[in-house]
DNA sequence: GTCAAAATCATACTTTCGGGTGAATGAATC
DNA sequence: GATTCATTCACCCGAAAGTATGATTTTGAC
């Protein structure tokens, strides 16, 4: 601020044009903190998803890499043997990484396991 | 912004103090334009919504009234069993339901057919 | 009143899911 | 070196889901 006065300052020798010089002066900063505040106010949103506002968001429940690999597969209404071909293990891999998948969303079912990786923002 | 260098001048009979009313004056429209530009930048991100921008929203896909009552339940993460004893009606009937529910909505599965129903605001 | 769609239920059969248990491997950590 | 965790895979068994087919009743439209 101190800065911009000084520069202000140094064009300011004549009486006449100081109120030109103030309204440019103030436009500039004006645009300025127009534009600041737009970036903040943008990004601030952008890190607050619209969707479960005061909900507990982005947790990923302790989930692993593979877990969430099989759960996005999964919420995308694959089966478990297309999930298998897919990420090419077994069936059996698949099945195991779903039941652990289910115990860490603390949920019993497939349909519930994707309603709560929607609700979080996990897919 | 004419105002304000009205006000401005009336109290720069002083030379004193007229560089700490400027000061002022920057802070005031500095803060002014950042609050100004935060709540165009909040509201212009709150307005789009992030999901099914130009998606076909809110298809009904020709279901009927029981049908939706049961993908409700369905995207609730119930079981046919649940979903059964919550209507009212035998577990055959949800079934009956379901198969029809898939057929219309062109999918196989069940988490396929939740998925379809969010993605098109069925529920 | 007739007709079509919706809603209900059944039986039989296949596929998919999920739970339980156990185990081998490799990587990282202590 | 021992421990923990992630990843992989296996077998068994029961539950849930899904398919197919057929049937009855209700309801609304024409």
């Amino acid at each position: 601020m101190g800065v911009l006065l000084v520069v202000l300052q140094a064009v300011n020798y004549r009486a006449i044009i100081r109120d030109i010089t103030l309204e440019i002066y103030g436009i500039i900063i004006s645009v300025f903190f127009l534009i600041l505040g737009l970036w903040f106010g943008c990004n601030g949103i952008k890190n607050n998803s619209p969707r479960h506002s005061g909900k507990k968001r982005s947790k990923d429940f302790g989930l692993s890499n593979r877990e969430v690999d099989v759960l996005i597969l999964m919420a995308e209404g694959l089966t478990n043997r297309e999930i298998a071909n897919r990420l090419y293990v077994s069936l059996n891999t698949v099945k195991t990484h779903t039941s652990n998948i289910y115990l860490k969303l603390e949920v019993a079912r497939r349909a519930q396991a994707i309603r709560k990786a929607q609700e979080n923002g996990l897919v």
